[in-house]
DNA sequence: TATGAATGAGAATTCATTCAT
DNA sequence: AATGAATGAATTCTCATTCAT
């Protein structure tokens, strides 16, 4: 609009990009050391300037492991959400799921283990009332989807819902733990892999 | 139960009757808040005590963990060496492994929760290097014991092998992390549907 | 009670006195620097032990400077109350109530100066809404007995009343400023003097 | 209003001009939160720019304070002096020298509430001597008037001269709490009525 | 055994100030 | 003139640990 737009949106995007930056760095710390055992000092020194720097950025050290988790929760939501409209069969829908859920540790890697590690213990605060609302969602989410699989007969129904609920939830995010970009399998392939192990099992079969 | 035999008997056997109670206590809130996250504080007053009045049972927090973790490791070595030479197939070894697992989860649920979530931070210092040491042998034990699933048979060969032992040592221990004595499922419960669905995966196939 | 009475109560009582002693501290130190250039050391030196240690004590700088103002608007509230309550003229009254206010001062100078000084700041903290509670209070009784005064003939009624009350009420206050305890001038000199001033005025009259 | 006569005084008029805006600005914000309590952000805030920008008009916080000080007192005792060279009686100073300090409070009313507040504080550093010399030459000329006006017959010789002085003084300058510009009675009013106040009291004689 | 008062190192956070743009 | 990103010292507060009783 005016002459100096280019200038403008240069400056506050250049301000986002410098928060995204910080960010990253911080979800790195926060995740290989561990939320309460980092201090604002490693971040600010893995960041390359003083602690006190980050206070021009941040609020406090919550409010960055806030805006870490809830800009990963709002990217997972976003792509589980597609998939929920999309249609598709229990089965499907779970492998997509699946698929989407590595592709997030992927890209979230330390958010995703800031979230594993974390976010029970900073559920408490107010602030992080949404962890508890994601983590019912997501609850809801699998609990529908395989009570729906069981009717559909594509999942087996001898085996005690909640377990394999907590199964499920717990085999795909753990991942974060070890993967690492870049690594020998890519993000799809390990996703195809281990929906092979929870659907198929690990054993021999004649099916297989 | 009986009146002390001996005085210095009773005596030591109090005190240590008295560290295993605080350590029982100082495991549930490292296990609940975090160990980072809980201060000798919150330790003390879970058990009833003042904070300085630890340390007349304990040298140091980390001491605490120690005692803790090492205890619960040692217990669980000793479970998985007996079935380790009890000379059995690869499949039922797992079998067994995994029932011992449970039931260590079902005694040690506290202290096996800490092993999760910090033994990873812990084993940086010198004292914890069992920790290491452990990790190693849970590794080979698992990595062989694949192997040799797969070598008679048992287990699947078109599986990336790192991917399964991910998979199978994550799977029983984040159960960890929601197992509460008392449940409505025994440890042996969930040890055998937690095998059907690793061994068989949870899709209905014509063998199920 | 028990034969353990005059120690628990020894324990208890040699707490308080250690609060009180380490307020009264704090007390003078906030009056003589100003509460916000008050740093918890210059308090923690001034009682001769380290900053931290005031923490096993006080919650807060907050929570001391909480305790000194309520304490000493507790006391003052009791005195003025007693001197409502005593049925007297609008005139014995107000000197009662200005000889109170500066044994007041004479007990709790260095509360006093606290708040003159900084209850116009702190008041904006929740935990410190009682202070304009007391403001409130403060004003309605001095109203109402500068009204009463005029009525019952005591009192000029020339004057704004608004002013009056400003003039009574800072006049006493500010004495604060400068009084020491143990100076020329008793708190009762004081108080006649003060009330010989402002009743009768500093010039020369003929009634005088 | 008019055009900038020449650019070099446009400019420097203009930069004047800024300074004072700020610093009344900065004086307002100092008065309301307390010098210490202020940052400088909040003062930049409310003058509607970043806390950087300060700096390039002013040396520091302190200079700002300084000039506010500096500026009120110079004006202050312009006037007084003028009072005082008149060659007036006792009495009749005194009233000049109230209804001066009155036109003070009304056109530097932050400036005399810092004044009252800080000055205490702030001639502990060397570049606010001033303070101490003002405050010790205002000591010595109410003394001095309350003396002549003894001796001239126009004040009581009953009360403490310190006393005296003490309640002239911050009988004045307290009303600079709670005064505000354009309110029901002037600065003139509320000087004539204070002056009736200190002089001849609030009771009610047969004189008046 | 436990208490209670303290220590002292280090945590998060604040803020006056600087400086390149 | 003003911005925005930093600095670095200081501040409040925390907490593992000690120790006399």
């Amino acid at each position: 609009m005016s002459p100096r737009r280019r200038d403008t949106e240069g400056t506050a995007a250049a301000r986002a990009e410098r928060r995204a930056e910080l960010l990253a760095t911080a979800a790195e710390v926060f995740a290989s050391q561990g939320y309460a055992a980092t201090t604002i000092r490693k971040v600010a020194d893995a960041a390359g300037i003083l602690g006190g720097s980050l206070y021009y950025h941040f609020d406090s050290k919550e409010s960055m492991a806030d805006e870490i988790l809830s800009t990963f929760l709002d990217e997972m939501w976003a792509a589980y959400d597609r998939v929920l409209q999309a249609g598709l069969g229990a089965r499907e829908t779970m492998e997509a799921i699946v698929v989407e859920s590595f592709r997030c540790i992927d890209r979230h890697r330390p958010a995703v283990v800031i979230y594993q590690n974390e976010s029970k213990h900073l559920a408490a605060g107010e602030r992080f009332a949404y962890l508890l609302d994601s983590h019912r969602r997501f609850e809801s989410m699998w609990t529908a989807l395989l009570e729906r699989g069981v009717a559909e007969g594509a999942f087996r129904a001898d085996l005690d819902r909640g377990l394999i609920y907590r199964f499920v939830r717990d085999t795909v995010w753990v991942a974060a733990g070890w993967y690492r970009t870049g690594g020998r399998l890519s993000a799809d392939d390990i996703a195809k892999q281990y929906l092979a192990m929870v659907l198929e099992g690990i054993q021999v079969t004649e099916a297989t």
